[in-house]
DNA sequence: CCGTTCTGTGAACACCGTTCATTTATTGCT
DNA sequence: AGCAATAAATGAACGGTGTTCACAGAACGG
């Protein structure tokens, strides 16, 4: 008997796609442009309906806020791939700030709007997508660290959290301040790789056959 | 005849009235709560009379987005006297943070709210209180880099926005990520600031009678 | 005292999020 | 097949929002 499934399965495709919708006017027109109504319109449901698949605006805001999260993460990814602990810091901060430049609505949307919002993603301490995320930036300063390349006695969890919070800022300054015509991001964010990463120490144990 | 004076005194000390009330609610409840008709409600008018006065709501906020601003700029005034430019630097950063921290709701309306808030405060190139005070920044990582304090080959004002951009990271992280715990604003500040200033030379010109 | 000008307002318009009784459609069972 | 039960969908309403505008009232200049 696979007419509950079937009908599970409606109903998933359902709520799936009033997230896909929601999602094009968030990106299409911010955040405050998505109302209940102009979505129940698009997706051609009576307003009420919205609420039989989510519990209000905010939840729909949340699911909205976790995913355009993980598209920023997976965005960072390739980076992240990298061995090398300075090209992959460096590639990092391209591929955020690209991201959060080519998607203000979204990126807006993550860190920018209610606080409620971004608490699902930090919730678990270990294990959901805000920490797990981070820990990838934490592992870059940790292999910083161990190459000597870092300021002396600071962790490398309190850098990853300075240079999340610089790459932060300047995704969101440029996002509000428009009127504040600075360096383009890409430099700042250069700028912010090389404040935060000592230079390279003379080869203690050489590359290969030198000296 | 004072009596148009008197009327436009009165005239302007309603506003000023208004704005008052409005604050305090922005304080209070944040700029969502702020409705044209609690505070109509509030300053003991009609709603429509608001609309004598101000424009429309984005008016008032953006009235109270350079009020703002400008106790922020107030609040840095007097770590900006310090002479000595590192101690400066960390001063102002403690008052930064301090601001943000203490007034998270004003903090939010001059820089997380509507880009179109704080367009005024740079909107004149030299002039306005926006470019002013970051010229303060500014002025800061010149002094450090006549001290041979900054990374070499970086301009002081690309410093400065890169600086400006890790406080106000840290500042909105903590108003907005509140889910995510990490170290103290105090204690990211001074990493950002022992990160960006360099460690000093040996001194080339002794202080006094050495040599 | 009258006419004008400024101040203030009530009522309306068009939205918004949300709820709930009611209708409509679908399913399972006899 | 028809009927009861369950699920899906909705229309209408409530209380809220920003904003406008024709109108009333007070204050003023002559």
């Amino acid at each position: 008997m696979g007419i509950t499934e079937r009908k599970e399965r409606q109903r998933a495709e359902l709520r799936e796609h009033i997230l896909q919708v929601a999602r094009d006017m968030v990106m299409k027109e911010g955040f405050d442009a998505l109302s209940m109504r102009k979505l129940a319109e698009a997706v051609e449901y009576a307003p009420a309906t919205l609420y039989l698949h989510f519990e209000n605006r905010d939840a729909i805001a949340r699911e909205l806020c976790v995913r355009g999260f993980q598209e920023l993460f997976a965005a960072l990814e390739p980076a992240a791939r990298v061995v090398e602990p300075v090209e992959r810091l460096s590639r990092m901060t391209e591929a955020y700030l690209g991201f959060g430049l080519k998607q203000p609505e979204t990126y807006r949307l993550i860190f920018m709007e209610d606080a409620r919002l971004s608490e699902a993603l930090f919730q678990d301490a270990k294990q959901g997508a805000g920490p797990q995320s981070f820990g990838v930036l934490v592992r870059v300063f940790e292999d910083l660290e161990a190459a000597g390349r870092t300021p002396e006695g600071t962790a490398p969890a309190r850098l990853a959290e300075v240079f999340w919070a610089g790459l932060h800022g300047i995704v969101s300054l440029k996002l509000t301040c428009s009127g504040f015509q600075g360096a383009p991001a890409e430099v700042l964010g250069q700028t912010l790789v090389t404040s935060l990463v000592r230079p390279a120490p003379p080869p203690a144990k050489p590359a290969r056959r030198s000296r």
